[in-house]
DNA sequence: CAAACTCCCTGTTAGC
DNA sequence: TGCTAACAGGGAGTTT
């Protein structure tokens, strides 16, 4: 499941790629996927445009494009993709036979395709003016925008929610799901129901840290690539992600599972004081 | 404001 | 062996 360090490695390995490229014409294979505007629109306005900027806000991928509309209307538009659950994005030669679960393919000026593959439909794919109608709505990224300890501290007070649910909320910090929740709350020792407005700025500061720690990290394996062109797993495990019954990696406790905001929480209930 | 639930999807897995 | 039902999960939306 892409979450921030993934989409990260996403946009920097598609970066050099794709930018000064030119799309020619866009195929949507999956209708739902694109949210707005309507199909025929879209087909019709992303023609020709091209990638003049390749970023990440969140989980959001952001195509920034120059439209090929002449002066007095907009030249700017944008291309928001949300990988969600199961997407993924290729670069292949446009000859090449679509895959069983491509949603979507832009054919580039070089005859090669940018094809959005999603296996379970919940991808979604906007072309904005301004990337900020959906956006603006996610609070700060967590690598690029990273509150300083003061206003994480202020913000988990603004607050009384679990630690868990208000970290995996887009709108309070943007980039986490539930595995590195899961990975951030274990690094800094915090139950995933201690309530956000109990934590001492100590405790405040424990968990920003670790945010970051496990973000970072995740980012540099990401990117690391054995050598053959296959992405060296196996070294940036999760430590308590999907452990459940296993013992824990620091103290020897068995992982516990349970059930917060009805999503699988994992975590270690000697390290994660329960509260 | 917070929490709980529902929906969207399909590959995987547990259970019979 | 072969089937079905439950489960996983991000996020938007609705209800409690």
């Amino acid at each position: 499941m892409p979450e921030l360090p993934e989409v990260e490695t996403i946009v920097r390995s598609l970066k050099p790629k794709l930018l000064g490229r030119k799309i020619t014409s866009a195929r949507l294979l999956w209708q739902r996927t694109l949210v707005t505007p309507r199909p025929t629109e879209f087909s019709l306005r992303v023609r020709n445009c091209k990638f003049v900027e390749i970023s990440r806000l969140g989980k959001f991928i952001v195509f920034g494009l120059e439209t090929p509309r002449k002066a007095g209307s907009l030249r700017r538009a944008y291309l928001l993709l949300h990988l969600r659950m199961s997407g993924s994005l290729s670069l292949e030669h446009s000859a090449n036979k679509l895959k069983v679960h491509d949603r979507a393919a832009f054919t580039l000026d070089n005859r090669y395709e940018l094809r959005f593959n999603d296996i379970r439909k919940f991808g979604r794919l906007y072309f904005l003016d301004d990337h900020k109608e959906v956006t603006g709505k996610l609070g700060p990224d967590a690598i690029l925008q990273t509150p300083t300890a003061e206003e994480f501290f202020l913000a988990l007070h603004s607050r009384k929610v679990g630690l868990k649910s208000l970290l995996l909320d887009q709108s309070f910090l943007a980039g986490l799901g539930n595995i590195y929740v899961d990975e951030s709350l274990w690094l800094a020792g915090a139950h995933p129901r201690k309530l956000s407005n109990r934590l001492t700025r100590q405790q405040s500061d424990t968990l920003r840290n670790s945010i970051l720690k496990v973000l970072r990290r995740a980012i540099r394996f990401n990117g690391t690539d054995a050598g053959d062109g296959v992405v060296a797993f196996g070294r940036n495990t999760p430590k308590v992600y999907g452990r459940a019954g296993e013992p824990c990696k620091r103290c020897r406790t068995k992982i516990e599972r349970i059930v917060v905001g009805q999503r699988g929480t994992h975590f270690c209930p000697k390290c994660q004081k329960p509260c």
